[in-house]
DNA sequence: TTCGATGCAAAGCGTTTGCATACTG
DNA sequence: CAGTATGCAAACGCTTTGCATCGAA
């Protein structure tokens, strides 16, 4: 698998359009980060190793990111916009632990079909989908009291 | 099934809050739209036949009908936060159309007997999930390009 | 008469944009 | 060199809040 920044660099030499080390950079953290990151997480994280960079600097890589592919905008029911790294082609649905925020990736051809057995019946074409099971996780219900 | 003003007023009255005009107004209007409205569209609505309500008074109203359980809050991949009036107990999902936003709400029990297969799996106790399947509807097909 | 509700305008917050400057190709 | 990318700060759109006033109980 290519690393993002390559990836990226690729999209953006094809475009006409142009690589620099902040996109490099900003990239690079996202990929290696592996877990999804709003862009103020992102942010902070790129400030430690390289203070010039600006917030619209990350906000502009990560919507070019999305263009690629390498991206992927999600919206929780928290409010927040988060982006998830994505390098790969298979899709996968969300677990989100209500108590600590913690979220588990999980994939399931049965639910996927039926889906699409849905989308038929009301004569939709299926382009994509999202699902997000909410609750408290196992580390986290201990001490659910409600 | 109740009307929406006089389940909020029950509410209101047993916290110890005040029923208002503006309050029946904006739920009435809201529980008659049947639909999913944003805080603007439900403004431009209350708007129409009272003018001198204000922005402020329907956000309010929708947050207090949300604590009431009878509007859910719904983020949908567009970006914008909508409510949806829900007087009644079951739960459905929803088909979006990603040509003219048409939203088509139902309901499959065996998608929810896997999802709790799934939470099972990962130690998840299921409070609420959430399901979306993007793509052009009937309607629009014909004319979709790509 | 008390204290919550309202309407307005201002503030907040996350995100986007305009612009002069820096840099890539 | 031409033209894109950057960083800053200002602008933006949606939502919330402060405050003086209004109105329900």
């Amino acid at each position: 698998m290519k690393p993002a920044a390559e990836k990226l660099s690729e999209y953006l030499a094809g475009q006409g359009l142009r690589s620099s080390s902040q996109r490099d950079i900003i990239s690079t953290i996202f990929a290696q980060a592996r877990q999804h990151l709003s862009a103020d997480e992102l942010y902070v994280r790129v400030k430690k190793t390289n203070p010039g960079i600006g917030y619209a600097t990350v906000y502009r890589t990560l919507r070019l990111l999305a263009e690629v592919g390498l991206a992927e905008e999600c919206r929780f029911e928290d409010g927040f916009t988060r982006f998830e790294y994505m390098n790969r082609d298979s899709h996968h649905d969300h677990l989100i632990c209500t108590r600590r925020g913690a979220i588990i990736e999980f994939e399931n051809v049965r639910i996927e079909a039926l889906q699409h057995d849905v989308a038929k019946k009301n004569r939709f074409n299926v382009q994509s989908h999202k699902l997000e099971i909410y609750g408290p996780c196992t580390a986290c219900q201990p001490r659910e009291g409600k």
